[in-house]
DNA sequence: AATGAATGAGAGTTCATTCAT
DNA sequence: GATGAATGAACTCTCATTCAT
């Protein structure tokens, strides 16, 4: 036996690994609602109603179950972006419709985390690993975003499209972000479509 | 005498109100370097060179230093951007040039204070009267956005402006901000151009 | 059934015993290296290749294991000390050689459980059968060595032959003690030579 | 206000020092009654009428406290023998009234403080700082028992005085130990008694 | 009989806030 | 008014022991 699994178990039974996902999600749910600063991991154990002795066997500490809830959701955004991107087809639509399927999918996907979401601002400048596999998951939409928006691509008028993809995944990320938290003054319709208008006006001649 | 007055004091004196600028003035230091979470008020008050129970008699708690570091950045950042915009006459200026000047101009400010910056994503979601401090500078960012945008009004192709200021306000901030603290794959010019190209193709004919 | 046998099983199968010795070997070998307080039965049982279920199935506690530990170390000992004293003759060695030849067999002992040794002195307080259990093995101790001594009877010049067999035993053991692990500024032999000198000159004419 | 002094406080006003020895007076007196490993910070907090709070602003940890404890023991033991042994003219008694008196005034300090002393034993293994500080009263010990020895220099018939210091100090220890811990089955006079004759058989003509 | 997941009391430690001086 | 010592609730984390499988 390792020193490192002395500390911290891998999950091989079924009950554990069962066990472990609890802890992910209750842990997901309580930050999601509380913010990662006002939730210990007493109460993560409590949600998941397992012990603070069985958390603190699966994760090294509050830290470590951050970070496999942020993979999770990761994985989990993608999955969904991807499903719902790969169900159209890009050049039998007009560019608007398709840019607007995208928001569209982008919109949804950031409803169903909002919280968890919101959370991952407040996160990302707190720890390298955060740091680091966030920048990976932008990096990942992104080129999604620009092989997605490359199918258009007779029409493109976009030198460096690379500079580009970067600046659109920027925008369309926060200003989604910005839907889905402020429909206070403005309606979510009028914002998106100045959003798309805003993309294909861009991009496109 | 009132009981809040009763509890902290409202300074009159000067040497009074220096120390509490200078509390402040070390609060922001400390939560820019450190994080607010990081920070504690012993800290605070040493950075001060005043003792714990001054700044006790200055602030109700930690939350309310925190709120004062806010107010001022948002005066400072303010004063800088309408010095350095108020300064050019876009008119005289092609599109290009005068967005480019904004995005200079928002990218310098940004640099100035930008771990306290930072520092506020972290914040914006723990106390409801930081979120509407945040969210009145915003905007106020926003309404002095679209007045300096629509100098250009005779070229204007939006229709819903209103919208489009939000659309765009979001984009600028956190586009500058991507390009204050992401240097790593692709330099800030690139970044740059683009953002400047997309609003400008977005807004004018 | 008894009770007591309920809870913690008598091994009388050859693996039951072997599983058992297994487990005291592993514990001493811990308890060696890292102390009793650094070490927890989770990494006893994986020494010895068992579960800490299992564990607690031979070993009614902790202290259990320590204690089967602690009666290992001393029939060990013992056997090791009788086996080196009587392979030589003390009549038809001289005084000073028989002695010596005392010291380097109690010197060769300590060295073997030198750490196990060590963590003896962290446990005496702690524990009223821990304490008698050291106690007997002193006493036992000390009456060997009184034995061994008065082999040179016709020349011992000590009143309270008691008294003296306490005291130097006490000396004897602390002495070897101290030159196992104090080798640092003084050779182990000039304090040997010494600790022999105080005893010759002491007991014999 | 460096870094440290943010940690651990340095006593200035006079209300401060009290609170520190009112710590360390507590902690010696549970550490001698139930040893360190089974005395805890809230305890020591507790006894010494401090909030925990306050342990933790003058001492880092427990292990700190400890070591102060030790440093103020070992000061004391050498005031106490000190005082004793400089009391009395060596070369006005015969060297067995001289030794015995060495003797008394051992196994008084040792009483004063026995089971501080036995603690002592318990943690010298388990950290270098201890150790080291352990081992320099022991050499303080050596050498000052050895200058006292000597005063009756021109009776000595030891060759090697210097491995004769370390064995005699740690037996005069280890006796005197046992004598204040062990009176069960035999009289502590007729242990010193016999102490005492071994030294003096030893070291003098 | 064996396994190892689960338990939870209890340890060490921090820090926003209060209060005696 | 100013000081900094004191407070104690709250937090993270460990590990001897139990128990469901």
């Amino acid at each position: 036996m390792s020193e490192a699994e002395d500390k911290v178990r891998t999950p091989q039974q079924e009950r554990s690994i069962k066990t472990k996902e609890a802890i992910i999600q209750a842990a997901m749910k309580l930050f999601s609602e509380k913010g990662y600063h006002n939730t210990n991991t007493k109460q993560i154990s409590a949600e998941a109603s397992v012990s603070t002795g069985s958390f603190y066997s699966y994760f090294t500490d509050k830290r470590a179950v951050f970070i496999d809830s942020l993979k999770l959701y990761n994985e989990s955004l993608l999955t969904r972006v991807d499903a719902s991107l790969g169900e159209v087809d890009f050049k039998s639509m007009n560019k608007h419709a398709a840019i607007a399927h995208m928001v569209d999918s982008l919109l949804e996907s950031h409803r169903v985390y909002s919280e968890f979401h919101k959370e991952l601002a407040v996160m990302y400048n707190s720890d390298k690993e955060i740091q680091s596999l966030m920048d990976e998951q932008f990096d990942l939409g992104r080129r999604k975003t620009l092989s997605y928006l490359q199918q258009g691509h007779e029409d493109l008028k976009v030198d460096d499209l690379e500079a580009a993809s970067w600046v659109i995944f920027e925008a369309l990320n926060s200003i989604v972000d910005m839907i889905v938290f402020s429909p206070r003054n403005i309606s979510a319709d009028r914002l998106k479509n100045e959003l798309v208008r805003m993309i294909v006006d861009y991009l496109y001649k």
